[in-house]
DNA sequence: AAACATACATAATTTTCTTATGCATAAAAA
DNA sequence: TTTTTATGCATAAGAAAATTATGTATGTTT
């Protein structure tokens, strides 16, 4: 299903970027919107994506809204303010991840 | 120590990059190295780069000599041919993955 | 009737780290 | 001169975060 090993580490921040973008999102909302926004590149597995969107919450940088749509259930995920913090330094990590990552495969040729 | 946990994964297609770049090197070589292009951003453990490395020798894609220096042990690694296939396609898997993030994280507007 | 989509959840397992420890030599600092 | 730091390898225990496999339930499509 999901396409690769270095995807781990960032679900929680996809999620907390999706979520500050989104206003309110549930769960498989997320799953979706991810396959979309990357054609089909990334694919979350639910026994990822659970997981994660309780420990978000546990954590305090998420709050859940039950709602019953169609008969069916949905759990809700909005960010706290703790969470919209967090959301703001886990996206510059991931930034600066990317940039440390890119000195590697594309390093800079040395003056001298 | 290591910065994040953002790095989980990319640890085995940084060896084989340097090793491409270098030809051969060892352990604490690969260590510094990497230390020196992120600007002390990475770490790479001992404890996450010796079994990287063994376990790349293990697939084939890294050969091993001894060298004794100053008294001193060195397991020189290097690319083997297997070992230069297996970074060109890591590498590629490692510039989708940065693409694919972005596409998240900086979302091109949908046109419409 | 069977398959697929929607919607949640968890358990077992695997992968890949961190942390801690161990061995050994050499140089620098206290 | 003793201790710390640097060089160089290695492994074991534990943690984190996925994958894979299930399970439950409703609704739609084939």
């Amino acid at each position: 299903m999901s396409n690769s090993k270095l995807y781990k580490g960032s679900l929680s921040t996809i999620i907390l970027k999706l979520l500050a973008e989104n206003n309110k999102m549930y769960g498989y909302e997320i799953t979706q919107k991810v396959k979309e926004l990357t054609q089909g590149e990334l694919n979350i597995t639910e026994g990822a994506l659970y997981p994660a969107l309780h420990k978000l919450e546990a954590e305090g940088f998420l709050e859940v809204e039950m709602q019953r749509v169609d008969n069916r259930l949905r759990k809700y995920y909005k960010l706290t303010q703790a969470g919209t913090k967090e959301k703001v330094s886990r996206i510059e990590e991931l930034e600066r991840f990317i940039e440390t990552i890119q000195g590697i495969v594309n390093p800079k040729p040395s003056l001298g």
